[in-house]
DNA sequence: AACGCCGCCTGATCGC
DNA sequence: TGCGATCAGGCGGCGT
């Protein structure tokens, strides 16, 4: 599932691509996607657009777009959402959620599960926390949210508000990193837990980008090497214990028994 | 106000 | 072989 690295290394490949370019036609093929913009509204408003940039905000796609003045088409990839450059002619896979005509090729978002959005609507970019890999997420302002809630740290860290673009994946791979055991309520770390924790997220997601970044766009995995996610059972990397998992929130968390702990 | 839970979706996998 | 049940999970919305 994509989560900052991943949709930080799509940014990076399609930003060279797209920069420039025209779309000259708007198809929509699951319009709960682009909702609550409309199709008309789409249409109106992409037609003739010209692409300035591709940005990332969290796992945010953001597709800055010229005509007569600056607005910004907002993606997110879901579970399941891809996006890639096709010639004009290719087929269309069998959940095309959209399809952005360039000229001689065009931008496909397919998402079978339909989780994703390529929408107009920018609202959702209000409600995220800092930018991992920027000076704005500060370990004071870190500290003080984790001192606040009582939801298990590993739960926590899935919350955008928090820090933006953790998902299930990188969530799991930061607590090992941080050797912090994921049941932990979030206000009972200790300060030198919180640091650890602080400091193993971007050099998680950094790392994350740079593996991913040799990889091909449009492979199923990017080809992420994961110290902890997926790996119950295996020997732990760092100790040789076998990795557990346990259920969070409705949700698989992998993680460490010997290496992470509640010091 | 923070938190828990549900619904949205389809493909892969499993048991019978 | 085929079919139904189960699981995977990001996020908005809603109830407490």
């Amino acid at each position: 599932m994509p989560e900052l690295p991943e949709v930080e290394v799509l940014v990076r490949h399609l930003g060279p691509r797209l920069k420039g370019r025209c779309i000259q036609s708007v198809a929509v093929r699951r319009s709960r996607v682009i909702a609550p913009t409309s199709e008309r509204a789409l249409r109106g408003r992409l037609g003739g657009a010209r692409l300035v940039t591709v940005a990332r905000r969290g796992k945010y796609l953001l597709f800055v777009l010229r005509r007569k003045t600056e607005f910004t088409l907002l993606g997110h990839l879901g579970m399941s959402g891809r996006m890639y450059l096709r010639p004009i002619n290719a087929a269309e896979p069998k959940h095309a959620a959209v399809v952005l005509g360039l000229g001689k090729e065009k931008l496909v978002y397919e998402d079978p599960r339909y989780f994703g959005r390529l929408t107009l609507d920018t609202r959702p970019l209000e409600r995220l926390g800092p930018e991992p890999l920027s000076k704005e997420f500060k370990l004071a302002e870190f500290a003080q949210a984790l001192r606040r809630s009582s939801q298990a740290i590993k739960v926590k860290l899935l919350n955008q508000r928090l820090v933006a673009g953790l998902g299930n994946i990188y969530a799991s791979e930061a607590l090992f990193r941080a050797r912090i055991a994921p049941a932990m309520p979030a206000r009972k770390l200790n300060p030198a837990q919180i640091a650890r924790l602080h400091r193993a997220i971007p050099v998680v997601l950094k790392r994350a980008i740079r593996f991913g970044s040799t990889i091909a766009i449009g492979q199923p995995k990017y080809g992420e090497r994961l110290l902890v996610y997926d790996r119950a059972g295996l020997p732990c990397g760092v100790c040789r214990a076998a990795i557990k998992r346990i259920v969070q929130a409705a949700r698989s968390t992998y993680y460490c028994p010997r290496c992470q702990t509640k010091h």
